[in-house]
DNA sequence: TCGAATTATGTTCGCAATAACATGATCCCG
DNA sequence: CGGGATCATGTTATTGCGAACATAATTCGA
């Protein structure tokens, strides 16, 4: 055990305590160049026996290299960006590198801040939500000199690649498949959020297919905070109680289409005959419901995984050519809640 | 903007850049000593022009101060650690001090790992789930010389400081909460977790007082992975189909509680009268279903506050005398699932 | 058995910043 | 108007470790 002084040890304690120097201490530790099996063992033990752990400070700094992977979000507690993160940990965990996870609350100035901290630490690579960013954010990005992923959207031009699925296309097929099921009175329900620009894609997307159809959105509502399953269920009530004439429901996240749907249930509803239902994102939740919610999976842990490799490859190689968009196929499942045909 | 070679910028290339020495650009940066404002404008301007970002890695190096906390916690997925997390953000935005994520799946060996990796960053100070660790990591954690908080839980002996409720306590007070309703044939259902000590406790807890009225849990069962709600449906279904004389069931979390009252509610059962439900977590998602489950609160974002300002004081006044122990309590509610008398 | 290759270990320097101390310039008050 | 206080800046040493480059100890083959 350590003395009661106890200030952290150094590469020096355990060089003494073993009797060779500190750089040989170092080789055994990072298992680099050659060291007998005598001295190894020695030191190893030294190094336990004092419970001594390695400063990554003081190791970064000389060898100019930081197994960091900057991981910037805009949020953490929407199940999407989680299922984002475990594809992340699961491909770098096979690495050297290992994820630091930053959160902007989809508000630019925080995004900057936020990039500004992470590139303090000089992090081996960059995996940040969206391709919208401020131009301070671009210019940082950009004069890292790392590589950068831009995840969950394709529909722009990367900084320097980017990995997701296309919203706007989304937002389209989904439209499709609606007037494929002939509902001709919609109703949109989403967040209140002008930064959300992956909604707004996908609504952008929804809307331009419906008019060249001549298919209106009669309704439109959004909300902020709370309980999301809640106010679907809240909203859808509100929406059909103006137009009762509604014949279906575009949910921009599944959790309000939830609520809608369990909402709509109780009231006893025919759906999908008397009125069709919608979400976004193909959460594991859906699963448990009575009836199963239409969606379309966004491939979050694919993108996650997609990401991290992409970054691990350019730390390994970094001259390697790479393909600079990655666009992943999101998969409709129409559920119980969409008329085909 | 840089140049194509673009090495990173360093305080050397800033105080070129403005003409005053090394030693004066950082003291601007950190609005540290006395700087004139004709200088200090000067170098703003050079290190705004250059897109300069401070080297983290060796301010902290040579400053031997490192503004990060490290949080290690067992998952990121069932909603309880991401608002523990949103609490300690809160607090930790209004100081210096950053934190930093690490994830254990439960597991004592990636615990260990996790710690040992947060440490070789020398942060100032460690937020940890849970009471149990390693002796390894009891000896890193005590070696370490930085305020420890254990949160979630203080049944036990803390290292350095616990911050949490006692899930004892808490599965004592549902068992009193289900004997005053009157019920007596008790159905248990949870995750498959030996690791996961809290629930452990808390069904320990529930066990003990039940016991002690001499009512008897008939039934138990333990699942693993999947969809929670789906789970929930599922495994109430089928212990029903076993035992449909079973008048209360007890879920380990939330989640699975609301598959559970799904599922009854679909099958027309009569709640609470016939059956009582409750779970655990007090989920903002339980807010949005058709009927409020009886559960009990977990003060996840108070842990996560308490837990940061203790770091926070800490770091700011590393002598003050601190409370060694900080229970909680959780707040039952009883919603529509559980008779009251 | 000797010199070249290989293996094992040590030395020096640098990483990018900050602490601590030193110095020169300015101020201020009796 | 002189000398201590304050302000503004620079110099030197340090932080803990790893890269690059020695150097010493073995091994090995002809």
């Amino acid at each position: 055990m350590s003395k009661t002084d106890s200030r952290p040890l150094t590469l020096r304690d355990v060089s003494e305590a073993s009797g060779v120097s500190e750089m040989t201490v170092s080789r055994v530790l990072r298992n680099r160049g050659d060291v007998s099996t005598t001295t190894r063992e020695k030191v190893l033990k030294a190094a336990k026996d004092l419970g001594y752990v390695p400063n990554k400070i003081a190791g970064a700094l000389a060898s100019q290299r930081v197994n960091l992977v900057a991981v910037i979000i805009p949020s953490m507690s929407n199940m999407v960006f989680p299922e984002v993160m475990t594809g992340i940990s699961q491909v770098l965990e096979n690495t050297e590198l290992q994820p630091v996870v930053g959160v902007t609350d989809y508000l630019p100035e925080k995004e900057e801040r936020v990039l500004f901290e992470m590139l303090s630490w000089r992090p081996s690579g960059i995996i940040i939500a969206g391709l919208e960013h401020s131009d301070a954010s671009r210019a940082m990005l950009k004069a890292s000199g790392i590589p950068v992923v831009e995840i969950m959207d394709v529909d722009g031009t990367p900084i320097d690649t980017s990995v997701g699925i296309s919203h706007r296309r989304a937002g389209r097929e989904m439209a499709k498949s609606i007037l494929k099921g002939r509902y001709e009175k919609i109703g949109f329900m989403g967040t209140k959020m002008p930064l959300d620009h992956r909604a707004r894609k996908r609504f952008e997307g929804f809307t331009e297919v419906l008019g060249k159809a001549g298919v209106e959105i009669i309704e439109r509502e959004f909300y902020s905070g709370g309980s999301a399953l809640a106010k679907g269920r809240e909203m859808t009530a509100a929406m059909l109680e103006r137009n009762p004439e509604l014949d279906f429901l575009y949910y921009s996240n599944d959790m309000i289409g939830a609520g809608g749907l369990l909402y709509l249930m109780e009231k006893g509803y025919d759906i999908p005959g008397q009125i069709g239902l919608a979400g976004f994102n193909g959460v594991e939740l859906l699963q448990g419901l009575p009836r199963q919610l239409a969606t379309m999976d966004a491939c979050r842990l694919e993108i996650g995984r997609k990401a991290a490799q992409i970054i691990a490859e350019r730390v390994e190689n970094p001259d390697a050519e790479m393909e600079k968009r990655v666009e992943l196929t999101p998969t409709i499942s129409f559920g119980d809640t969409l008329k085909r045909r």
